[in-house]
DNA sequence: TTTAGTACTTTGCGATACAAGGTACTAAAT
DNA sequence: ATTTAGTACCTTGTATCGCAAAGTACTAAA
């Protein structure tokens, strides 16, 4: 069996994709390419058939709103905006992270 | 849709128990139960229905290997140890780690 | 009319964590 | 001798997640 790079980080994004999305949302409202291009800035690919579900996973939880609007060139774009919901959610994804890096750093010591 | 914080830690977890039990055994070969009790003083909670099927795949992919132990009481253990693939895929998600670690940083600011 | 670019969506798959239940060995209590 | 409690290992079925691949639809330029 090789070692294989991208299924370790892809496995790792897992449960952590949903606490970035929120994260940018939570400083303000983008539509998914803007969302990508947010998470490529941070140094993490991610590609649409991740992204699209996982947003509408949040909206119908009530994480996340959205509205249309024209975009200057091409389709209209879908802006999420996060909500009251979402913010409390992501509140208690800053504790689980935030827990889960302590956990990892007493484990290396 | 309530908040489900233990589902919430529960899916930051995948992808990173790897990480946690290569960790540990990278320090000193550990049984089952021994690694449990080691997850629970680094605050993770793990239940054996978890662990037992993770250190099989482990052991089929190379990255284990184990040895049988008599029981001062009880049943004999386990013993799990580290191997050389082990290791090298062990700083493989040291890399990773580190640089979701650095992404999530990067992302709230 | 065609082509390229942008944006949103869906389907099927592989991988993971977990709940729940089961097997087996040892030692102490009845 | 049998039962009980404790320890340790294992398996099955389920829900969830990230991703590859393919598709739909709108706009503007060639």
């Amino acid at each position: 069996m090789e070692i294989n790079v991208e299924n370790i980080r892809s496995q790792m994004r897992k449960g952590v994709l949903e606490y970035c999305i929120l994260s940018i949302l939570d400083k303000q409202e983008a539509y998914a390419s803007s969302i990508i291009d947010a998470l490529k800035g941070a140094g993490m690919i991610v590609v649409e058939g991740t992204l699209y579900p996982l947003l509408i996973r949040l909206k119908n939880q009530g994480s996340l709103t959205y509205r249309w609007e024209e975009s200057p060139q091409g389709p209209p774009r879908k802006y999420y905006c996060i909500s009251e919901d979402g913010r409390a959610i992501l509140h208690e994804m800053d504790s689980s992270w935030n827990d889960l890096v302590e956990t990892i750093k007493t484990l290396k010591q």
